[in-house]
RNA sequence: GGAGGGGUGGCCGAGCGGUCAAUGGCAGCAGACUGUAAAUCUGCCGACGGAAGUCUACGUAGGUUCAAAUCCUACCCCCUCCA
C-alpha cells in the first residue's frame, strides 16, 4: 500500500481504524482538495448509545479534527425498520414517541465529541425520517429501484447470512439496504456528502450507496469501514456485569466507566489507546511498551483519556482518584456509586443482603445471599460472614457512609440521606 | 392452498407422561492464583423464604390425567418441499 498523503488518512491508518475503503486513492486525493462532508448513520432504538458506537463516534472526531466535516445521520426514518446486518430476529417497531426520545438523548452524547456549528469543519446533524416518512412508494421503486436487483442485494452478508442461517428475514427488513443507499444519495445532495464511514458490518449497505450514487447522479462518493472491535480473548466489547457500557452518565457513572477503561486486557491497551483517546502516537507507543505490572499505568491513562473525552476532565479525574483510594489504599471514595437510604430505616435495621439489591451490586435477594455464601460480600471491607447480617446505624464509618463490596471490583456507599 | 419439520431458561441446544426449575455448551457472578490483566482451577447461576416449602417458567388458549415441557384440540409464528 502506497503512502497517503492526506492528514485524513494517515490519521485513520495509523491509529487503526481502517478495514476496508471503496478507493483509497481517490478519496485521499479528495480529502487533500479540501473539507471532506462524511457521515455515519446511528439508530435511534435506545437513548443512549454504549461503547459499541465508540469507534465509529471517534471515526467522526479524526475527521473533524483532520479538518473535515462530520455529518451524524440519526436514523429515524430507518430506525422504524431495523438493519438485519448481524441479526438474527427482527427488532421490534419502535412508536415515533420513542424514537424522538431516543434521538434526544443521542445528540447529547455527540456534544461531547464534534464541534456542531455552521463552518466548513463543523459537525452537523441530520435526521433521515426528513426524506424517508414523506416517501412515495411507486415514484420511489421507479426512480431508484431499477437500480438495484435481486440478484446482487441476495449476495450481500446482512441478506445471505440470515438465509443461510434459515432465519426468517422480512421484506420490510429487506428493504433497509436500498434506503440506506438512498439515505447516502440525499446526504450527497443535500449536504454534498461524499463519503460514508461505518463499521465493517456495514460494508454492503455502504457500497450500495456508493454505487447509488453514481449511477443516479454519476457521482463519484467513497466509502470507508472500521474493523469490528473486539477484545484480545475474542468478546465483543462493552459489556459487564452490568450490562452494556453505557456513554451517557445517567445510565452509568462516571466511577464505572473509568474502571471499564481500566480493566482492559494488556494487549488491547495500544490498541484502545489508539482508537479511543487523542494522545499522540509517540506516547501510545510508550505506554505500549511497558511490560508486565507497568502496563497497569498505561491502563489508568486509557482510562483517564477515555473518561476525560466522553464525561469530562474532571469527572475522570475523580473516578482515577477515587479507585486510587479504593484499590491502592483499600479505602472508599467519593466518585463511588452511591445510594441513600432514610435514617429512620437504618436506625431499624436492613437486612444485607436487601441493601446489596437497592446499592446495584446484586439482581435479586437471592442472588445477594448467593454472593454472601460465596464469601464474596463485604460490609466497610470485612467479610459478610451470615446471610441473616441485618446493617444498622453503627455500621456507618467515621465519614457517615457504609461501603459494600461485590467482589474486589465492584463496590458501592450507602449513605444516610 | 397441500405435505413435512419446528417453536424450551440471556443465547445455542437436550428432554418427549412422574425422579424436570428442566442434561450439556456459551455468556455471566464469586473464590483461589495474579498485576483491578489474560489463562487455569473451584463454586454459583428463576423469584420469594431462615428453612420446610411456595410461586412463576418450556409459542398462545383450552383439555385429558392423581401427575404434562412431554398426550389431545384449536390458534399464532418460523423453516423446507410441492402447487
Amino acid at each position: 500500500m502506497t503512502e497517503h498523503r492526506s492528514l485524513l488518512l494517515r490519521s485513520l491508518v495509523d491509529r487503526g481504524f481502517m478495514h476496508q475503503c471503496t478507493d483509497l486513492e481517490g478519496l485521499d486525493k479528495l480529502a487533500l482538495a479540501g473539507p471532506v462532508t462524511g457521515y455515519i448513520g446511528f439508530d435511534a432504538t435506545g437513548d443512549s448509545l454504549h461503547v459499541g458506537s465508540l469507534v465509529q463516534i471517534m471515526l467522526l472526531r479524526r475527521m473533524q479534527l483532520a479538518g473535515h466535516r462530520p455529518l451524524v445521520l440519526l436514523g429515524g426514518g430507518t430506525t422504524k425498520i431495523g438493519d438485519p446486518s448481524g441479526k438474527d430476529e427482527s427488532r421490534k417497531l419502535l412508536s415515533d414517541e420513542d424514537i424522538a426520545r431516543n434521538i434526544a438523548g443521542i445528540r447529547r452524547i455527540f456534544d461531547r465529541y464534534l464541534t456542531f456549528g455552521d463552518g466548513p469543519s463543523d459537525a452537523v446533524m441530520m435526521n433521515n425520517a426528513d426524506w424517508l416518512d414523506g416517501l412515495a412508494y411507486i415514484p420511489f421503486l421507479r426512480d431508484y429501484g431499477q437500480h438495484f436487483t435481486l440478484n446482487r442485494m441476495l449476495t450481500f452478508d446482512s441478506v445471505k447470512l440470515r438465509l443461510e442461517r434459515e432465519q426468517p428475514l422480512t421484506f420490510l427488513e429487506f428493504n433497509y439496504m436500498i434506503l440506506q443507499a438512498y439515505d447516502f444519495l440525499e446526504l450527497a445532495r443535500r449536504a454534498d456528502c461524499r463519503l460514508q464511514l461505518g463499521g465493517s458490518d456495514q460494508w454492503g449497505n455502504i457500497v450500495n450507496g456508493v454505487e447509488l450514487n453514481r449511477r443516479v447522479d454519476g457521482r463519484e462518493a467513497f466509502g470507508f469501514t472500521s474493523p469490528l472491535i473486539t477484545t484480545s480473548s475474542g468478546a465483543k466489547m462493552g459489556k459487564t456485569a452490568a450490562g452494556a457500557v453505557w456513554l451517557n452518565e445517567e445510565r452509568l457513572p462516571h466511577f464505572e466507566f473509568w474502571q471499564y477503561w481500566r480493566n482492559t486486557e494488556d494487549g488491547d491497551v495500544g490498541r484502545f489507546l489508539r482508537l479511543f483517546t487523542d494522545l499522540p502516537l509517540d506516547q501510545v507507543a510508550r505506554l505500549e511498551a511497558l511490560g508486565g505490572a507497568e502496563i497497569n499505568e498505561a491502563k489508568k491513562v486509557l482510562a483517564t483519556e477515555v473518561t476525560a473525552l466522553c464525561r469530562g476532565r474532571a469527572a475522570a479525574e475523580e473516578a482515577a482518584e477515587t479507585a486510587r483510594r479504593v484499590f491502592e489504599e483499600g479505602g472508599s471514595g467519593e466518585a463511588l456509586p452511591t445510594i441513600e437510604i432514610a435514617a429512620a430505616e437504618l436506625a431499624q435495621g436492613v437486612p444485607v443482603a436487601e441493601l446489596f439489591v437497592r446499592a446495584g451490586l446484586a439482581a435479586s435477594n437471592g442472588e445477594a445471599k448467593r454472593l454472601i455464601k460465596g464469601g464474596g460480600a463485604r460490609l466497610n471491607d470485612k467479610p459478610v460472614d451470615s446471610e441473616q447480617r441485618i446493617v444498622k446505624s453503627d455500621d456507618l464509618d467515621a465519614h457517615g457512609a457504609i461501603k459494600l463490596s461485590a467482589g474486589r471490583k465492584r463496590h458501592a456507599l450507602v449513605r444516610v440521606g
